[in-house]
DNA sequence: CGCGACGTTGATTTGCCTCAACGATTGTGG
DNA sequence: CCACAATCGTTGAGGCAAATCAACGTCGCG
């Protein structure tokens, strides 16, 4: 099993000698997803933190008028999980699902807990971590709320240049908060 | 000088012995602010945690239209911070200031990493802190996408149930994304 | 008292959505 | 390996939610 891109992913914040990372690994679930295929459904629990080592995942909702509105795309190297549903053991709203054949990792929740307490350093990865999400979040929460149509899509092209060539275009129109047909309109009018 | 909200916040999380407490509250500064205060204005680099004590701050952009938006409330007993400047010292896109009067305790971002690694504990609490805040994120941008304006006041309602008695109604409509005028009308002709 | 901030209401505009139809591509089962 | 079904992107007509602009009354505060 190929854990080097996870690894180097959770050695660029902390330290692991040979024996911390064995037990790390030890923990780990593989699992291969075929395209469409779900990691979580709307109203299950979330109970493992998931990491992508190929393809791409991603996170969204259904609003009621059966309309999918994408949160997050997750490819090779990020991680996904409904973090509400994940902390309190709530049922997620979010549906988390495979745009193409993806690998995955997976870390059980009591087993991280553990893993805190075995190694309190894993505190420290989780807390960088989080704190980079967070930031993540909240620019994404300006940029949908300062931002226009164009404006969001220009932004996006600009953080996820790689996944704009493989995404189907419904997909980024999703994220940015669009309708496909609206997208490519704008994409096909706006000649500057 | 009263510690104890801040304090009790802490100790929801972690245990914290006398000289522990101590050593944390010696790296607390304390500030008063007046109404329409600026804690931290765009452009300048976010270089302190803050933790609300009373009163009420305020976290917002302004677009190109020089239109306020707000990303977040903090009353008593809250965070708030521009992460993404606080985590890579980039100039901040947040302006943050005091909607009332309100008293703050801050600590330099020096003195918080040193107090990672005095007391690694603080890790653990930062870590909890980051995914329940990450999960709140998340949840509020679902809301944003997913729900109508009238959802998304109803929403905010029974998210802040103290807040909405106090906050001018222009501060709420900037923070669910509508403008003032709107939202009166939505709250007037809306009699269900 | 007088000024500025706030909430309200009306008339008009607009950015984006809905619905519908069509060709091109992909993928899949017989 | 072909035929048919999905899925996707495109384009057009029409509609609606929310924005903009403007005017006015009220209140709190310096």
């Amino acid at each position: 099993m190929d854990y080097s891109l996870f690894l180097s992913h959770i050695t660029r914040h902390i330290d692991l000698n040979k024996e911390e990372g064995d037990y790390f690994t030890s923990l780990l679930h593989y699992k291969k997803l075929k395209k469409k295929q779900f990691l979580l459904e709307e109203g299950e629990v979330n109970t493992k933190s998931t990491f992508v080592t190929s393809g791409c995942l991603r996170s969204y909702v259904i609003d009621k008028n059966t309309v999918e509105h994408v949160l997050q795309f997750a490819p090779a190297g990020w991680w996904i999980v409904d973090m509400r549903s994940y902390v309190t053991g709530s049922p997620a709203r979010l549906n988390i699902d495979a745009l193409e054949e993806s690998e995955i990792f997976y870390i059980n929740k009591p087993d991280f807990e553990d893993l805190y307490l075995r190694i309190p350093k894993f505190e420290r990865f989780s807390r960088i971590l989080g704190q980079n999400s967070l930031a993540a979040y909240q620019y994404r929460q300006i940029d949908n709320v300062a931002l226009s149509a164009m404006e969001r899509y220009r932004q996006f092209c600009q953080l996820y240049p790689s996944l704009i060539k493989t995404l189907p275009q419904k997909q980024v129109a999703s994220y940015i908060g669009v309708t496909p047909e609206f997208l490519s309109k704008m994409l096909n009018t706006t000649l500057i």
